[in-house]
DNA sequence: CAGCTATGCGCC
DNA sequence: AAAGGGCGCATAGCTG
């Protein structure tokens, strides 16, 4: 947003504050100026073709049928083509196509107008094609099934679908996806940040969206300027592409197994991440119906629930109100407002740990204020505090928020999925996240219902890490345990503190309780988790409300009772510092690169000491001078030896020597523990795509009008017309327990809830 | 204002 | 001595 255009607020600007914000937006080569639409319209032009000028005689503008039927005959010769779309914004639904860009290798990048409008009179723009006739031109490419390279294809597809009309169109090779795949760790997954870096060697700049056009629709910019700029995307996505080929391929002789390449990365790619994309493309499209009658209801409820929060926590500090007023008078400069903002975590801490002057519970952060901290405190403030929070969280992220998130077209909820969300493989959810609907409290997730006639469905697997873990440990008696359907927790339980099954149950086989068999079962549950997790003692002790030793001591009967535990933690480990990356069942890689550290780095404190030989002409002028071996061996001896705490005085004498000690330990040890969590939360997250693919893509249940709404990591959400729930129920469960066949020998089940609103009362068929 | 970090908290 | 993996997002508070 330009200077002029900034709406009109209540705080003064100085001139000083116009002044700077002037000069920042000036960047490079790229220059702003002039505060029209026209006058920025000319400016971007200059930039354009200054910057991308060198292009204008390798791309063309196709703005005739015969051509664009020639360009695509080509397409099809080549048998492959790069597409990318140009729109007015990001929501494929809402807003609207503007152009299409293709590529194909020894033709000049396409560039296809569609919608550009004039901008200064608003009127459309000349010689540009119709939708219909770019859309029936694309379907032959569809038809004759070629390869489409596309960057992030969910929202090409999803463009094309909504705004062209090509139901069909699909994706063979998305470089986003494959670059996530090839380095999950990449700084930035921008396509032309990775073009930049692995085609063009970082030899030159490449400009993005906004430093060309920020603010701009790109349907105002004339045609002549923007093809320069959005051929070149489909161009780059081609080139980017054809890097990726070199490395990832799928060998049919070698297995999956082949965990020294990119074998199992490939088998990934090919058969989870690009199958997964039009079904991801699906859900989002779909959308979850939400009920904003509902919604304002709770709004109702809940802003009086906030109001008595407020007043709770307002009454309570009113018995401490001269000892806040004396904390004012003396500390005037204080952060500190009156009345003392409950949301604000520095203020809350001022009360607790300055004014009622509260013990710190935690050594390590004296002054926090979170929810663990606040629970430890006997006093009521803390507790208003926190029931503060819970209500406030509760409307500002979902009840206030959700409601306008929905498509007026639909009243539909149409949120984005990235499917490589998480480094692990896992997906993630935003604008809004369908993955963090509170599920605790019952009210909110009523608020996304089925649609007309339809019945929600939800399945999720039981015990899904578990499972994998017990599958990657390979332990026959935890095996045995799920094959005969026991309890793997109180089955651990028995065999690691000798004693029988059923004395590890929460309920004897009478229904009376059993609070010694529950206590068992949550031991041996806090030490699998804990694995998992790669949670220490003493925070397993925590968990369990017993001593550090004596969870060391459930811990060490454990994995005495069940040494192939311990066994897969050291073999995730050696497999992780060998090979610097660890897999998943399927062959997903989690490259851990912080295990390759040294645990101590030794820099010279002002950066480079330069070379002070003046006399050796020889040397570079910017050769570094090392720091002594025998130095370096004198503090690591020193850092070896010391107890813990003496590291700082270390760290303070290497100081005064001028020497930088970096300690790498908690990144190591970070690094650890994402060993044996990575695997098990990336093979149940590659399981979990194997299932959205399995059932996005069954016919049968296609013909039934089933469709999928949103993945929650291990559960699946769907709905489906109520006349076909109990077919499509049967069929959903079964598929979903079908789906990680391939590598899991271990048995799924997945129940199916029916309900006619989200975590609603269920629905009898 | 835009954009960043820190803190805190919702989910699996 | 302490030791929890993976996300997205709201607000506060600071900076450019």
């Amino acid at each position: 947003m330009a200077l002029f255009d900034v709406p009109k607020r209540n705080t003064k600007e100085t001139d000083l504050n116009l002044v700077k914000k002037t000069q920042a937006v000036k960047k490079q080569n790229v220059v702003r100026a002039g505060n029209s639409l026209i006058d920025r319209i000319a400016t971007i032009k200059a930039n354009v073709e200054r910057n991308l000028g060198k292009y204008s005689s390798e791309f063309i503008v196709i703005q005739d049928e015969i051509s664009l039927h020639n360009y695509i005959l080509h397409c099809i010769e080549n048998n492959a083509v790069a597409i990318d779309t140009e729109t007015t914004g990001l929501d494929p639904i809402l807003d609207t196509i503007v152009g299409v860009c293709l590529y194909t290798p020894n033709q000049q990048a396409a560039y296809i107008p569609i919608n550009h409008i004039s901008y200064v009179t608003g009127a459309k723009a000349d010689n540009q094609l119709e939708a219909e006739a770019v859309a029936s031109e694309l379907d032959k490419l569809i038809k004759a099934g070629i390869d489409i390279i596309m960057f992030n294809a969910k929202f090409d597809i999803r463009v094309l679908r909504n705004q062209l009309g090509l139901k069909d169109i699909y994706c063979t090779w998305d470089c986003y996806l494959a670059a996530r795949l090839m380095n999950e760790n990449e700084p930035s997954n921008a396509l032309k940040k990775l073009h930049q870096k692995y085609v063009l060697n970082d030899a030159e700049d490449e400009f993005t969206y906004d430093e060309m056009f920020k603010g701009i629709e790109f349907n105002k910019i004339p045609i002549n300027v923007a093809y320069l700029y959005a051929a070149h995307d489909a161009k780059i996505t081609y080139e980017l592409y054809e890097f990726q080929k070199k490395y990832m391929y799928y060998d049919e002789t070698c297995s999956p197994e082949d965990r020294n390449g990119m074998n199992g990365v490939a088998w990934v790619f090919f058969n989870i991440e690009m199958p997964c994309v039009s079904v991801v493309a699906d859900m989002e499209d779909t959308g979850v119906l939400f009920d904003i009658l509902y919604a304002k209801k709770l709004h109702e409820k809940y802003s009086v629930l906030l109001d008595e929060k407020v007043n709770n926590f307002y009454r309570l500090c009113e018995d401490y109100s001269e000892e806040i007023n004396q904390y004012l008078k003396n500390n005037p400069n204080s952060k500190l407002e009156q009345p003392i903002n409950v949301a604000s975590p520095s203020q809350i801490a001022i009360l607790l740990y300055d004014i009622l002057e509260i013990e710190p519970v935690d050594q390590k952060s004296p002054r926090s204020t979170g929810e663990a901290v606040l629970q430890k405190i006997d006093n009521p403030i803390a507790k208003a505090i926190l029931e503060y929070r819970e209500v406030s969280k509760l409307i500002s992220t979902y009840i206030d928020k959700l409601p306008n998130c929905v498509n007026p077209r639909d009243g539909r909820i149409h949120c984005s999925f990235n499917q490589y969300g998480a480094d692990t493989g896992r997906m993630s959810s935003s604008d809004p996240n369908l993955q963090n609907i509170p599920s605790h409290n019952k009210d909110i997730r009523k608020m996304f219902t089925a649609s007309d006639g339809y019945v929600l469905m939800s399945s999720d697997y039981s015990q899904q890490e578990p499972k994998v873990m017990t599958q990657m440990c390979g332990d026959p008696k935890m095996i045995k345990a799920y094959q005969e359907g026991k309890d793997l927790y109180a089955e651990i339980a028995a065999l690691s503190f000798n004693t029988t099954y059923d004395n590890c149950l929460e309920f004897r086989p009478d229904g009376t309780t059993n609070p010694e068999g529950k206590n068992r079962r949550s031991q041996a549950k806090s030490i699998l988790l804990g694995v998992l997790y790669g949670r220490g003692v003493p925070s397993i002790a925590e968990q369990l409300g017993t001593s550090t030793e004596k969870a060391q001591k459930i811990k060490d009967s454990v994995f005495k009772g069940f040494p192939a535990i311990p066994q897969f933690e050291q073999d995730s480990l050696d497999m992780a510092y060998e090979l610097g990356y660890v897999t998943t069942l399927w062959g997903r890689k989690r490259r851990l690169p912080d295990l390759q550290l040294d645990e101590y780095e030794f820099k010279w404190k002002d950066g480079s000491r330069l070379n002070a030989d003046i006399l050796n002409f020889e040397a570079n002028e910017d050769t570094e001078v090392d720091i002594p071996e025998e130095t370096i061996q004198k503090y690591l001896r020193k850092l070896r030896r010391c107890r813990f705490g003496e590291k700082r005085k270390i760290f303070e004498e290497a100081n005064k020597e001028g020497i930088w000690i970096v300690d790498n330990g908690a990144k190591i040890a970070d690094a650890q523990r994402q060993c044996v969590n990575a695997r098990i939360q990336g093979s149940a997250a590659d399981m979990s795509k194997l299932a959205m693919i399995l059932v996005g893509k069954d016919e049968r249940l296609k013909e039934l009008g089933f469709r999928l709404l949103i993945p929650v990591h291990d559960e699946l959400i769907a709905e489906c017309p109520i006349e076909n729930a109990k077919e499509c129920k049967e069929r959903f469960a079964q598929l979903m327990s079908d789906a990680a066949k391939s590598r899991l020998t271990i048995p799924i089940k997945c129940d199916v809830e029916l309900t006619k609103s989200w975590y609603g009362e269920s629905v009898n068929i």
